[in-house]
DNA sequence: CGGCTACATTTC
DNA sequence: GAAATGTAGCCG
């Protein structure tokens, strides 16, 4: 079975994922055979009962309905799709997904996956049709931002290159995805220290403007390869938004509540200085903007405020910046990228730990030409 | 960690 | 020979 298989997931999530026509497709009929087979089978039914007088009003509404979509359901495939550690619904409209879910434990996050293995690609498993291209990304001033994150993944390879599947990418400001976004990225994974399992679900919004006093209007811009082609061009949606809703929980403490964050993120740079629980939203309210109830199956009741049992706080962007400089040094191949990449941290006055400077006094001999 | 571009290689 | 794909080096 194909991991997108609608079928699959209609089997057990089919009330809130699929229409209630869909619904009694499945219910009536074996939900291994194509939506087009079922179809024909309740054509068939119908054509035998439709005249019985006894035939009760939802019968008779679902056997009309099969005749008057006699050449199927029109499908814009919000489906969720299932992948090795994300699970994600695809907007083919927008060509950007609408939410992608992914657990986060300590074990998910050691292994040897590394990112210089994956590349950037069309998901195999999307109508092509209705896939965003990487030629849509490159050079249009926006970033591939990934929504679950490459770095949750270091224990699969495979995992983690199925991040880099354009149906989990948006367009994305770099500064943010650089700074704020990682950072906050960076936050969730640091949860599981303190939480055995953490669930995020990341996605991104079009949110109005209020323009002219008190009206309001959504204007966001699209991306294409193909810039002059409005209608069936492939425009990619550059999101006004970016959200994370995130769930973190002991699951051996039974009955015990489920701290739950929201937070709603410009796509756009976000100071350095900015901390998380600015941008901090209801959950309600996030819902009702997205149009998704995140967590149908967690009663309020059993939620508890994700920043009043934690910090809420983002390593700073002065210790991001300088692990990225620890990343660099380790990287260095000749003397002159050692210096170079010395030279920057010194020019952007950031100041190193007594690991960082080993790390450059290691680097620098045995970099050095061997006498 | 998160990305990019330039250039080389492969593919049709 | 153009387009897709892979690699090296770079930046925040």
């Amino acid at each position: 079975m194909s991991l997108g298989s609608p079928r699959f997931f209609n089997g057990f999530l089919s009330g809130t994922l699929c229409t209630a026509l869909a619904f009694y497709f499945y219910k009536t009929d074996d939900y291994k055979k194509t939506s087009s087979d079922r179809l024909t089978q309740v054509n068939l039914h119908a054509k035998e009962s439709y005249h019985l007088t006894d035939v009760d009003p939802e019968t008779a509404k679902q056997l009309r309905g099969s005749e008057i979509l006699k050449y199927g359901i029109p499908d814009r495939g919000f489906n969720a799709r299932l992948y090795t550690n994300h699970v994600l619904c695809y907007d083919q409209a927008k060509k950007i997904p609408v939410w992608v879910a992914e657990l986060i434990t300590k074990s998910d996050l050691r292994g040897h996956a590394d990112r210089e293995y994956s590349n950037f690609r069309m998901d195999p498993t999307l109508d092509a049709f209705f896939s965003s291209h990487n030629n849509d990304f490159i050079g249009s001033g926006w970033s591939r931002g990934h929504m679950a994150p490459a770095g949750d993944n270091k224990f699969s390879q495979q995992a983690m290159d199925e991040t880099f599947y354009l149906t989990n990418i948006v367009p994305q400001d770099i500064s943010n995805n650089d700074g704020f976004w990682n950072r906050l990225e960076i936050y969730c994974r640091d949860l599981t220290n303190k939480f055995k399992e953490v669930r995020v679900i990341s996605g991104s919004l079009t949110l109005p403007t209020v323009k002219e006093g008190s009206k309001k209007f959504v204007n966001y811009e699209v991306n294409s390869s193909n810039k002059n082609q409005v209608i069936g061009n492939n425009s990619v949606t550059v999101p006004t938004h970016l959200f994370k809703v995130v769930t973190a929980e002991n699951p051996q403490q039974p009955g015990s509540p489920v701290a739950v964050g929201a937070f709603v993120i410009p796509n756009q740079p976000i100071e350095g200085s900015a901390q998380l629980t600015q941008y901090k939203v209801k959950l309600e309210d996030l819902e009702k903007s997205a149009g998704v109830y995140f967590l149908p199956r967690l009663p309020p009741s059993k939620r508890v405020d994700l920043c009043s049992v934690d910090s809420c706080q983002l390593i700073s962007q002065e210790a991001l910046e300088l692990y990225f400089v620890g990343r660099k040094l380790e990287d260095a191949r000749t003397l002159e990228r050692l210096d170079s990449v010395w030279k920057d941290l010194e020019r952007r006055h950031l100041v190193p730990d007594d690991y960082l400077i080993h790390l450059y006094k290691r680097k620098r001999e045995s970099l050095s030409p061997t006498r």
